[in-house]
DNA sequence: TGAGTCATGTAATTCGTTACATGATTAA
DNA sequence: TTAATCATGTAACGAATTACATGACTCA
């Protein structure tokens, strides 16, 4: 089954805000999208040259002679708006879900009770941060975009990540509680 | 960076349960680690193979002349135990985390409000699925694995599951409600 | 006798990461 | 001047899924 690739949709959405380069692209992702979708820029340039070849993005090449690596910018076009508003209608698909720590904890008695201790208490360390993050993260996006129409669903999507962190971490102490018993 | 496939671990553990076949370590993935680690046939067999060729598994071969496709169970070998337990101690690696539904939310604005909210009621309802799937297979195990020294762990992974998808479920009704407001 | 499930395995293909190569610009 | 970051891109590789091929057993 071919195509199941969504990368090209997350670049179509992200010159939707504004023309983005791809590295501007990819700093993007990691700054917004990065705590539910990641890309690495080995993915990145290459779909955005088949963007362009599809024309679903127009380059506005300031490719002077001198320059060869000069900073390209991407406008997306008429026929790349359809395409995303095309994909979001479809229902998502399941994405494959692996957690490595779940994974481990599930076959904890063939290890030591410490170790396990040990990677939870990491677990919850990093959701701490991870809160903090997402804190400050709705601040500046609500001052920020006050009137921007994307908004209201960015911070429908940090909401799921607070959510999330918060339930993990109380996860995290009852599991803790659980193996320090005793 | 070669050998961060885990598939042969989620095998090696699965075996420390009880001796099983390939499909039946299938069956076992699907029906117990399925809402935090997947894998496919097309993954479990070589790999199968490839543990019995670095004798972490031993085959118990029934392969009688007549039947070539006879169930073949597998036992893990002490070398195999040394190997789970040294992977258990390592930090878990963080993995690639995908959720479509929240990449379609976050370019919910260039789509209709209306397919955003249908996408939300039935990630809702799949929630509300997973949520009795969970607590019946909490009693389940409880009850059929009383005095198993995995219960304890098996329990902890269950809560996870439980915590994240209550969470995932009242997030789905906050959203819910920004954008069904008008 | 036909459907469904049990059961094992392979091949093709896709997806995506990592590592590398290259070079410009900027701030200490 | 040198380290860091900005910036684009390719090649090699590995992981994993899907689809397919094969065939036995069981139950209605």
């Amino acid at each position: 089954m071919a195509n199941r690739s969504r990368t090209k949709y997350i670049i179509l959405g992200m010159l939707t805000i504004q023309d983005m380069s791809g590295y501007e692209i990819t700093k993007a992702i990691k700054s917004s999208t990065q705590f539910f979708w990641s890309e690495s820029p080995g993915q990145i340039y290459p779909t955005l040259a088949q963007c362009v070849k599809e024309a679903l993005v127009f380059c506005n090449d300031e490719a002077s002679g001198k320059n060869q690596r000069a900073k390209k910018t991407y406008t997306i076009t008429e026929k790349g708006r359809e395409m995303l508003a095309f994909w979001l209608e479809y229902a998502p698909q399941p994405d494959v879900i692996r957690n490595e720590l779940l994974l481990k904890l599930f076959f904890g008695r063939n290890g030591k009770a410490q170790d396990m201790i040990y990677h939870l208490m990491h677990q919850k360390k990093a959701n701490e941060a991870g809160l903090s993050f997402l804190n400050s993260l709705q601040n500046k996006l609500s001052l920020k975009n006050a009137d921007s129409p994307d908004l209201k669903y960015w911070l429908i999507t940090i909401d799921y990540g607070i959510k999330i962190t918060e339930a993990e971490l109380s996860w995290c102490e009852a599991a803790l509680k659980v193996l320090e018993a005793k």
